[in-house]
DNA sequence: AGAGGTACCTGGCAGC
DNA sequence: TGCTGCCAGGTACCTC
């Protein structure tokens, strides 16, 4: 999927474009995502202003007086704005209109996605409130980060993906920012020290806040909602890189396996 | 409670 | 050209 940085690049490419719009229309082509699409979404909708386009963890919140949408992109899911008359794809799965002739998008292939609402706070949604902190805000200190790895046998890398943990460290970043840190992926969590806790508490925050400046990396499926490529590609350290040259040490990459994701390391400068 | 594996789904690509 | 197998940004849910 789309990882933080890609998620926050699409809300900023958004929001524009729907806050403070009147939802006219809403289309369902394909109501089974991740789970199914309310039923009523068209009801729930309609005739709504979108008072705010906000984010928690990889959530996108599309709040209104009623209640809030809660999507998801998933692996593969991508949303544009675009003129509703444009026929839509083959994967193009619901379009919300706003006003006379802007329309929201999405679009996910492998509909690993999810289009929700809620009628409460969003935050207390059964999906939201057990998540972790934002990885850009002031509670995710190293502090925070050491003490919940106390005792943790998992490798490190599981443990910064995790969403309960903290939320937003997909597999690009959560690769990158252990090499920055000069962390060996699979060491366990438990044991890494504060000092080293802490160094990568705040290569999380800077490569996340690197990537967003960038525009999200370009993934096969991903395009920002503008349609423009993200530009951080171009500086990834490992991932992506089995076998290349390490860009600091010329030791060539190493690709692994941790829990059916692929894991990439230099075996000199991560220890 | 924590750790590990499975499942959901489609498309692209390498190899034969 | 066509088939098969593997890979891909996530994460809830199940079992041990």
């Amino acid at each position: 999927m789309p990882e933080l940085p890609e998620v926050e690049t699409t809300r900023r490419g958004i929001a524009p474009h729907l806050k403070g719009q009147r939802v006219t229309k809403v289309i369902v082509r394909q109501p089974m995502l991740r789970w199914p699409v309310p039923h009523d979404l068209a009801q729930l909708l309609t005739g709504q202003v979108i008072t705010d386009v906000t984010r928690r963890g990889k959530y996108l919140l599309l709040q209104t007086a009623k209640g809030t949408l809660i999507l998801h992109l998933g692996m593969s899911g991508s949303l544009r704005i675009i003129n509703p008359q444009t026929a839509p794809e083959k994967h193009d799965h619901v379009d919300i209109v706003v006003g006379k002739n802007k329309c929201l998008r999405l679009r996910d292939p492998r509909r690993f996605g999810a289009v929700l609402w809620t009628g409460d706070e969003p935050v207390q949604h059964e999906l939201l409130r057990k998540l972790g902190p934002e990885p850009l805000s002031d509670e995710f200190t190293a502090e925070y980060l050491f003490d919940r790895s106390r005792k943790r046998k998992q490798s490190i890398k599981q443990f910064i993906m995790d969403s309960h943990i903290v939320v937003g460290v997909g597999n690009i970043y959560a690769n990158e920012a252990l090499f920055l840190a000069g962390i060996r992926p699979g060491t366990a969590a438990g044991r890494l020290t504060r000092n080293r806790v802490e160094q990568l508490a705040q290569h999380i925050r800077e490569v996340l806040e690197a990537a967003i400046k960038q525009g999200g990396t370009t993934l096969r499926d991903f395009t920002a909602s503008d349609g423009k490529p993200g530009y951080f590609q171009q500086q990834l350290y490992v991932y992506g890189r089995g076998s290349e040259a390490c860009r600091i040490c010329n030791t060539p990459i190493k690709l692994m396996r941790q829990g059916q994701r692929a894991t990439y390391y230099c075996p000199q400068c991560q220890r």
